[in-house]
Order: structure tokens, then C-alpha cells, then sequence
DNA sequence: GATGAATGAGTCTTCATTCAT
DNA sequence: AATGAATGAAGACTCATTCAT
């Protein structure tokens, strides 16, 4: 079998248990059973168990990372309305397309030692930067009511892992995904209340 | 050392170990090491190892769901608001209370075993619920804008949950957790907006 | 190594430090060590160390039952002392083939478990139901002076387990092994006595 | 408790133990649970677990030598036949006073160290000696057959041990340990066979 | 004397990784 | 390239023994 589709194999079934058993709980046996290999096979592709697990969460999160990108206002550029209406669609759509990286990264990719702690931390500190950064153009724009932009940027990165995960999981039915954006952005510029309370 | 006093004293290590490196990661030698014990007399407090995580987990849910009644209207009781306030203050608090238990549960409590992994879904789902349920009473009694409250409450409860999570790691300063409280509020009820957006 | 012949290898160290040791006493260690290889090569070959030593016990268990088949009277077969013989000398040669399944099965099998203990008693049992059946098949022929069978048959499998026993540790010379078949039939056959005592 | 009644019932806590699971599978909870002792109390009496062990089996074995004695001819003795007899009955009596010292002495006594194993082997060689003597005395007096007496020596003692040990565990019935002590006796004396075969 | 909490050496077992075929 | 038997370090857990109270 050609190298490159059999490491994609390998990924695949790593991905699947990672995902089920997070890393210390999947052994390379998981892997190799489920992947059809033997367990030297898997050694020819990948250095270590730690390996594959970083491989697949580096591409992870330069996947979300490009499809969350900066919203960026000027001539040319689409609404930022628009811009923040089709990155919630990229990365709903991502959560559909890779489930099972979705659940490592949010169930199973703390803890393994400081340096991918710290890996993680930069890249939720870079995607709550970006929603910041958002509001607070927002906000000179006078588009945006002026709150605490970093918790406000929080809840709405909250909102939108949970949302991640829980169609991930098929907990949240993925047949109208232009309703669920739809909904969600509604939910974020507007709130819940049918009109604003009078202070 | 008095038997309780012993018994919580590794508790407390095990919570902090636990939130660092997760289930799998953790050794026993880590937990005794920190509680400055012997290897042995861990298990004169504890079956093994997963008796104590089991119990950290389980008293951490229960203490949350305490944390979360369900809203509820009639005479006597507290406006809807206030009583939604005063649950988000009550998590909240407990975040900054017990930071570690809220790692746990947030990065090292899935994918232990298939039992454990039901266990936390069913708690999310009956927070989920509760929150849903408020939604559709809001709805009722047309406070609230009808929207799919599934997904609304998915999206409350993960903005919950990173607030939570951030005031845990004390990325979100704690100095004034009331108008963190208030912030949230106004964000999930108003949205983010300056005014309704027209059409 | 072949699969077989490695698994062959463990369980003849298993039997000769189980021999010596019992099953307590008995490590992995003791194990590996003396079939020269590795901790986690025995686990290659056996779930752990309980099994091997049921395997062990439950085939020596097989085959003594084999050697000790019920005498049975009937024209083709062979005369009931003939068949007495035969199983001496198919259990005492046992004895000499397997010295440390004798070991293994006189001094270390009992009280590991109920089960096992339940499995031995009922072997036991079954020996002497087949000791005691002969008696009464020989008293109804005419051949036996009628006693005690039970208690008989007893006697006889004491005496013969611990010529076993003996044979197995070389303090019986195995060189003539047919006189010592004989001498033991003209003991439990007539007695110590050079003539009957009259009264 | 005076010491010494507190040390007897020690002692009898680790018979019951040690009898039904032998010496490594007996743990000092065990024994001291049966006691209703603490765990330290123990050690106020015994040195350690082995030496309960040793203590056990040195005074069963004492006991039991001085139950068989060297049987002896001469003006004043009893007839052999007669001391023979006593013999049978101590020892068998011994079984019913002691089962649990039985049980230790045949079921969890060898394979401690090479020391114990010595000790026991002594033993029962100095009792088959006895035996063995008590033959050659017969044969020189013309009662006894001649025969290889060593081997004759191992059966007699293989039957005694057998019944032994089936007083001890209650499958013989010891309502009339007379009549068991004659009819072993009988077979002993006389064999299996109505009248002797003529070669 | 009596207690039982504490100890830590010792044992079983797992599993990531290697390497001869 | 592929295999899977073999390795041995690491970790969970037990239990005989000690000792402060």
C-alpha cells in the first residue's frame, strides 16, 4: 500500500479511538486492531503513540484556525456580519465533517504534559483574541453595546465549543445547519428577550 | 491523624493531581507523594485508585446540581431573573471555590469507562434541560423570543461552562464576580447589539 | 519460538518452581527466570499466574483420571486382577514421568480457592467411588471378605498416593518398578501376615 | 487476659486459618479477626506470622511422635498386635481432636523453605522407620511376610495418613473409631481377599 | 498490655516499543 | 514493507510488620 494512504489509515483509526478512549486511555493494540495492521506496522509510519496524537491535533487546530479567521472591515470585504455568519458555518460544518477530532480536542487533549497545555492555551487565547478584537470594532463602530469585551469573548467561545461538540456527537441534529447558524448568531446579537428590558 | 481529616487530606491531593494530569495520567505515586504519605496508606482511605476519582466526580456533580435548581414561578418564590442570577452567582462562586474539580470535570471526566461517560451526559442533559425549560416558560409567558430552545440552551450552558472553566484557571479576574454575573446576563438576555437590529 | 513449543517451555518451569514453591509461593519472577525470558513474555502465553496452574493441575487431573479407569467383569475383558495391575502400573509410572505434577497435586493444590477445593474432593471422590466399586464387585464375587469398603478404599488410596508421592521424590528406586506393583497387590491382596490369625 | 490464654487463643485463630488456606494464603488479618484482636496484639505474642506457623506445626508433630511409638518386645510389653493397635487409635483419635493440624500438617506444609521441608521429611521418614522396623521385627518373629519391607513401610503409612485425613474433614464417621481402627487393622493384617490366592 | 494507623517492600500485570524474520 | 514475538520499565495494589498513643 502506498506510504501516504497507509499513514492516513493509521490516522483514521487512531482519530477514532483517541477520540473514544482519549490517550492514555487507547493502546497502540486499539490502533493496530482496528486500523488491520500489525504492531510493528504502526512503528513504520509514526515515531510513537505521542506522535500521531500531536500530529492529529496540530492539524486540528490549523484547521479550525483557518477557518476562523480574523474579521476584517474595509472596502472590498464582506459585511462583518457576514464574515462572522460564514466562519460560525465553517467551523459547524468542520464539527460535522471531523466529529471524532472535535471530541479529542475538547475531552481529551488536557493534561498530557505542559507543553501541549500550553499549545492549547495560545490557541483558545488566539480564537478568544479574535472574537475580542471583533467586538471591540464592534464597539467603535458603535454597532456594539460596550461590555467586558474578554468575558463577553469568552461566553460567545463557549457557546460556540458546546454547540461544536454537541453536533459532533449528533446531539444536535445537523440537517439545517443554516438554521442553527442562523439561530445562534440571533441568539448572540439580539439575546433571548423579545425586547430590551427598560434599565 | 483523625480518619476524616486523613480521608480529606488525600482527597484533596488526589483532586489536585487529578486536574493536572487527568485519570490515566495521574499515578498513585503522584497523590501520595503530594499528600506526603505512604504508598499503602492510600488504600486504608481508598479501594483504588478509580474509588477516588469516582467520589471526587460524584460529590463535584451533585454539589453542582444543587447549585442548579430549576426556575420556578408562583407567588412567594423570586422573579425568574433573580433566581437565574442567583444560580449563575452560585456556579460561579463554586468555580473559584473548587477550581480543581472544575478541571477535572471539564478536561479528564470523559471517556473513562462507557458507565461514567452516561453518567456525565445524563448530568449535562438534565442542566440542559432545566435550562430549556426556563427558556420555554420565558416563551409562555412572552418574555422570551422564541427560537430553537435546544440549541439556545446548548449555547447558554457552553458559555456557562468556559466562564466557569476560565474563572477556574483565574483567566477571568474573580475580584468582581457580580458584574461578571451581571455581564452575563445582560449578554444572554440583550445579546450583544446596541439595538435590534431591523429585518 | 513456535507458539506451542514456548508455551510448552513456561508451563515446565510453571510446574518445577510450583512443585517446589506452591502457587503462593510461587513468583513470576521464580517463573520467567527459570524458562529464561522476559516478565511480559509469560503474559504472552497465559492470562496470569492462576491459570497456568490450572491449566497444570486440570491436565494432570485428565490424565490420572485416564490411568484409573472403573474395573469392569466381562467376557473379552481382562481378569479383574489383571486390570487391578494395569492401573498401578499406569499411576505409578505416571509418578515417574511427572514427578512435579505429583508434587504440585500432594502438597500445594488445596485451599487456593473453594472451587479448586470443590474440583479436588471431587476427584478424590471419584477415585475411591472407583476403588470402592471394585471392592463390592469383588465382595459379590466371592473374592473380597466383606469390610468397611468405604474405609477400604481409603486405605488403599492413601497407600498408593504415597508411593506415588515417594516415586515422584526418588525415595522408591523406580528401577523395578513391576516388583514394586507386585509387592504392593500381594499387600493389599493378603496382608501383611505370613497366615491368616484365626480369631 | 493472662498472657498465656491469650496466646493459646491465637494460636487456635491461626490453626483455623492456616488450615483452610495455608500459609501464604493466611493473612495475619485474617488470623487476628478471628481472634478479635488487634493487628499489633499479634505481634505482642509471635515474632511474626511464620513463627504462629512453626509453633503450629512443631507441637503437632511432637504430639504425633509421641502417639506412634517404636513398638517393642519383651517380657512386660504388651503384645505387639496390641501396641500396634494403641497406636492406630491415637493417632486416628488425634485427627478428631485436631483436624485443623491435620489439614496443616497434609494440605499447606510443604514448600515453606528448604528447612521446614527437612523437618517434615525427617518426620515421616522416622515414622516409616518405625513402621519399617515393626515389619522386620515381624518377619524375624515369622508373623510377617517377608517382602521389601521399605516399600510395605510407605503403603501402611499412606493408608494411615488417607484415613487421617478423612476423620479430619468429617468423611469418616468417627462414632465408632473402634471399629474403623479394627477393620484397618484386619486389612492390614490380612488383606482384601476372602483367603489367599495360591500363587 | 492493647490498639490500629502507617509504612514500604514486594508482586502481579500492562503496554509502548524493538527487532529478527 | 510487514509482521508479531519479545522485552522490561512502570504502575496498581497487598500485606507483614512497626510504633506512637
Amino acid at each position: 500500500m502506498p506510504r501516504q494512504r497507509r499513514q492516513r489509515q493509521v490516522l483514521q483509526s487512531a482519530k477514532e479511538v483517541f477520540s473514544k478512549k482519549g490517550f492514555h486511555g487507547a493502546s497502540i493494540s486499539d490502533i493496530v486492531q482496528r486500523a488491520g495492521i500489525a504492531r510493528g506496522t504502526f512503528y513504520l509510519y509514526f515515531q510513537n503513540k505521542r506522535h500521531v496524537f500531536d500530529s492529529l491535533l496540530e492539524s486540528l487546530l490549523e484547521e479550525l484556525d483557518r477557518r476562523i479567521p480574523t474579521i476584517e472591515v474595509g472596502k472590498g470585504k464582506p459585511a462583518p456580519l457576514e464574515q462572522l455568519r460564514a466562519n460560525l458555518t465553517k467551523v459547524t460544518t468542520f464539527s460535522l465533517e471531523e466529529p471524532h477530532l472535535i471530541q479529542i480536542l475538547f475531552d481529551h487533549a488536557m493534561g498530557l504534559d505542559n507543553e501541549m497545555d500550553r499549545m492549547l492555551h495560545k490557541f483558545y487565547e488566539r480564537v478568544t483574541d479574535r472574537i475580542e478584537w471583533a467586538l471591540r470594532l464592534g464597539i467603535e463602530m458603535g454597532l456594539v453595546r460596550p461590555c467586558q469585551t474578554r468575558l463577553a469573548a469568552y461566553a460567545v467561545l463557549g457557546a460556540m465549543k458546546e454547540v461544536m461538540a454537541q453536533l459532533a456527537s449528533q446531539r444536535i441534529s445537523p440537517l439545517d445547519l443554516k438554521a442553527v447558524v442562523d439561530d445562534l448568531l440571533e441568539l448572540g446579537l439580539r439575546g433571548l428577550l423579545v425586547e430590551p428590558v427598560e434599565g
